[in-house]
DNA sequence: ACATGTTCCTTAC
DNA sequence: GTAAGGAACATGT
């Protein structure tokens, strides 16, 4: 499975969200300088990482679960949800319950 | 509604 | 088979 420079990118940053946190396509688009968060879902879309890459703890900036699988709704959706319950990450009324699950990327800033 | 970046598909050479 | 152009997209402001 080939993946682009672009794709590695995104993946390397997904990879590093932990278990039980999520990001946004914007966060991710913006620690790999891509001005773009389409372009970050685009390259999510397919998942050659999978099932290792956590493309399941990236949702929309909207705090909403965003897509799955190539779709931006859909059963794909629950089954989103669900991984990410399965984590601790929880949501409600089809949003994050808790956004301090979000995961903060480090750029090149050390915290304290 | 418009803007931004990347990928995919179709058509031409 | 390779190159170029245009359309589509798991979004964000």
């Amino acid at each position: 499975l080939a993946v682009t420079d672009f794709q590695g990118r995104v993946y390397e940053a997904v990879s590093r969200i932990p278990r039980g946190k999520v990001s946004t396509y914007g966060r991710v688009a913006a620690h790999i300088g891509c001005g773009s968060a389409r372009a970050v879902g685009r390259a999510l879309r397919c998942n050659p990482f999978a099932p290792r890459g956590p493309c399941h703890r990236v949702i929309a900036s909207d705090l909403s679960p965003g897509g799955f699988r190539g779709s931006p709704g859909g059963a794909a959706r629950r089954v989103k949800e669900r991984m990410l319950a399965r984590e601790g990450v929880r949501f409600e009324g089809g949003r994050l319950a808790d956004a301090s699950r979000l995961f903060a990327f480090r750029s090149s800033r050390r915290t304290r």
